[in-house]
DNA sequence: CAACATGGTTGTATAATACAACTATGTTTG
DNA sequence: CAAACATAGTTGTATTATACAACCATGTTG
């Protein structure tokens, strides 16, 4: 009985395993495009779906610690892909908006990442893809909802 | 056409957006488990499994540098939870294997992680519980596949 | 207005990680 | 067999991601 689930929790460690490792790969990989790292591209392109964003929200989506929220900022502020303006309702808030050249490197690192994504996709069965992609929907969800009760040995 | 190809690859950035933030939820849950990060406790399911496991095996395992490979095993060492013993075939071979000690913080962390585990595991509904594990399968060696040959921007 | 809440940055510290240089041991080959 | 090459591992050095706590400035509320 308990092999049972120790035989499901040695497939999910394996999992867990593949998913960091992926990470690993997918940040060093895309680094190497115009020098902007994974993070960053999703800080370009979050700011370039909702035009300005503030910090409190990019701190929401990359769901880091809004001090990591500021340090990950900095540097696209220092390439210039970047603007950190006032918000104008609330002096304390900041909004950030994509450059011209910030918007001009967020193409071009698309590209690549469009590259990139059509050769993982061809590499899974196509008659599978929609059910791959939904399965992993729900598999991370199911591990977002695990983590925000989680608390483990305490 | 390119629209289709797009809004695919905004779902894959997504799940890899999705991805990175499981994974680094992991890395900090599973740290409060008897002191051990997730990355330690893979390395002593290595070994726990192999009986004893050189350097070199691991590094692959892991899939990290070499030298990463390294400082992640010292603090084990210095935990007294690994024992690095010369391999008796070759010399400059390291031969890990795992302190009494060590086998029975493998085994608490274990039962952390059942807990963990079994969390998730309540998230996704039973029916698809089989099918959701193996898309993930497919869809971490499709990039592992893609990383492989990836070059980006070169 | 005083107390509390919110948005953000900075100080400080740590973990994970890479790459290059190096040591020691093995293997192959002219 | 000695020289050249290859392999196993560690250490030096540097960077990035990250957290937590302390802090400042601004807003909100009793």
């Amino acid at each position: 009985m308990l092999n049972k689930i120790d035989e499901n929790c040695g497939d999910l460690l394996e999992i867990f395993v593949g998913m960091s490792q992926v990470t690993r790969y997918c940040r060093q990989d895309i680094a190497f495009c115009e020098g902007v790292t994974f993070h960053q591209f999703m800080i370009l392109d979050a700011v370039a779906k909702k035009k300005e964003l503030s910090m409190a929200d990019l701190h929401v989506i990359l769901s880091v610690e809004k001090s990591t929220t500021t340090r990950l900022v900095t540097p696209l502020i220092q390439k210039g892909l970047l603007r950190r303006d006032r918000a104008e309702n609330d002096l304390r808030a900041v909004k950030l908006v994509l450059t011209s050249e910030g918007k001009n490197i967020h193409k071009k690192v698309w590209v690549c990442l469009l590259s990139f994504f059509n050769k993982v996709s061809r590499n899974i069965p196509k008659n599978q893809k929609d059910n791959v992609l939904k399965s992993i929907h729900i598999f991370i969800n199911a591990i977002k909802e695990a983590a925000a009760e989680y608390s483990c040995c305490k």
